[in-house]
DNA sequence: TTGTAAGCGTTATCAT
DNA sequence: ATGATAACGCTTACAA
């Protein structure tokens, strides 16, 4: 009962396996009658196709990989969602690997990938060194990029502007009057957190001031807590106005910090911004200004983008940006 | 470049087919000789197993697929980082399918994974009729519902005890002195919902008093919002003292309605309780009380659990309920 | 210890 | 329009 194969069907119906494979796939025509017979077949047997079988011999595979930071991330989470529905519209399977931000871990799942013989890979790398999804992608497996840019490395991507972002967030602190602003995030070597620190930092020298950078280890609320109670314990000389958090985890802990620990006012005493707008932002103490990154939309097109080079098997390589979006609430002075 | 087989590295290295298998799969004694030479060539020719040839021979396929009502959910996310962590020590992949809890859906993702010929299928069925997950699992599938009890369906669960979280939540507020407790969720037809509600009427009951339902249409922070704006237009008298919120989702749409439409305080003038406890739940406007689910330790059991009926080819259905936890912020008047 | 060979369930190329 | 048949890359007895 477990398993019934097209031989199955093709005896029950009366016709050739060809036959029973024609239906199945419409890939030819087949008389209206033999259909139907072999359709019959099918239902009473119960047959279900066999990817393995059929992947083995059509060379082609029916599955894309996505390897992100950390699946419990509601910014990577909305990600998998938006990858999903175009995968859904491709008659795609999604394979989810987290790398927990472990090279390790990460390379782990893109061996996994490449024995599945994916379609396709997307990955938001953990490491600077790109070279195994380059060489990956230079064997014919495409490979997108996701959230992060290829640098040197001969891959396409499809990001949100994090310089510009940067630059936004600053230019917004700014101008609701802060002079001591300073840059949480980490770590440094995600290329995500230097764009935004380097796109704020270069605004903020051109308002005269600088940006102290206060490196966290992790993108989560707990990483945030902790650096904010080395904010807050600082002495009141060198007590910043004024927070950017390279997400809005981090920003939330750090909210957390000051009301737990201090008498400050969010924003009259401590401005606090955050990026990527997640939906809890709206909620939090005080509602959290941040930097809007369209992550479904990322994840979208990610697959659709990756199908389109597959499709026309393009060896050029196309990197998309879009651009953030300033949502401003509470936590930071108006204008 | 692209395609080298076992017989490639046989040939390179000098040996046959078998024995590169036996090779790579540890599966039978090989020389220390031959051993070296195989890997070499494998190392040379950059072989990579094909997971679909071998799944075709050996009948054992290397995924599990799991199906969640919203990936972008962060109590879903969580789940799938537990399966992820469990599905990596087993060597496992993961087929990821939202259904947005549509049954149309949900089918969709079961006939993918079905060709897909998982080892096993993680479900969080969207609808009451479960018949197709237990033909499924009858044919030889293992499955195993997910934050969901079977019923009178021969399924195996992994579940997180509803009513009893209801009870608790109930039990909270009326030792907060409540006397006008409401019931946000839904839709009711969400056995997690009416269980939640089922816990907390019984409880309510008990202590002499009515439990209005508030349905909403999802649980979102969007839908919460909107039943909160219905609440607050309520006349006084019949204004509710707490709110009981199926997730925090829905818990922190209300306390958004609440905190811009009115001048209520929180807790004092109205309770709120939310369920799950996701991270962000520490983090609202006021700090929200809620029913603390496990949701990554339900993921990971719930692999665990599979792959442990697997083995032991039990026919026997295995129910795993876990009991929430009450976490006490501010969003509720202390006992 | 190693080689041989028969499939696994398809698809695709020929014929018919 | 349909049938026969050879792969696809691998695992697994069994033979040597």
């Amino acid at each position: 009962m477990a398993k019934v194969s097209m031989r199955d069907v093709a005896s029950r119906a009366g016709v050739s396996v060809g036959t029973v494979s024609h239906v199945v796939n419409g890939s030819s025509k087949v008389s209206e009658a033999t259909m139907l017979k072999v359709n019959d077949a099918i239902e009473e047997l119960g047959f279900v196709r066999n990817a393995a079988a059929r992947q083995l011999r059509s060379g082609r595979s029916s599955s894309l990989g996505l390897v992100v930071l950390d699946a419990s991330n509601p910014f990577f989470a909305s990600v998998a969602h938006g990858a999903l529905e175009a995968c859904d519209v491709a008659g795609l399977s999604l394979l989810l690997g987290d790398s927990g931000t472990d090279e390790a871990r990460e390379s782990k799942y893109l061996d996994l990938f490449a024995e599945q013989r994916v379609n396709g890979l997307l990955v938001t790398p953990s490491g600077a060194d790109l070279s195994k999804l380059e060489s990956i992608a230079s064997k014919g497996t495409p490979v997108m990029l996701v959230d992060r840019a290829p640098g040197d490395f001969a891959l396409s991507s499809v990001t949100v502007d994090n310089v510009a972002g940067g630059r936004m967030a600053l230019d917004h602190l700014i101008a609701g009057g802060s002079s001591a602003p300073i840059f949480v995030g980490g770590p440094l070597s995600l290329p995500q957190v230097a764009d935004r620190y380097a796109g704020a930092r270069d605004r903020a020298r051109e308002a005269g001031i600088e940006l102290p950078l206060f490196e966290s280890s992790e993108m989560t609320i707990l990483a945030g807590r902790d650096v904010g109670e080395r904010i807050v314990s600082l002495p009141e000389a060198q007590r910043p106005d004024a927070v950017f958090c390279a997400n809005d985890l981090l920003a939330v802990g750090v909210m957390q910090a000051v009301i737990m620990f201090t008498e400050l006012r969010i924003p009259d005493d401590l401005a606090i911004i955050g990026y990527d707008d997640i939906d809890y932002a709206l909620s939090t103490i005080v509602p959290l200004t941040s930097v809007r990154q369209p992550a479904g939309l990322l994840g979208r097109t990610a697959v659709e983008t990756l199908l389109a080079e597959n499709e026309s098997s393009a060896t050029a390589h196309c990197d998309q940006m879009f651009t953030p979006e300033l949502v401003i609430r509470e936590s930071t002075r108006p204008v």
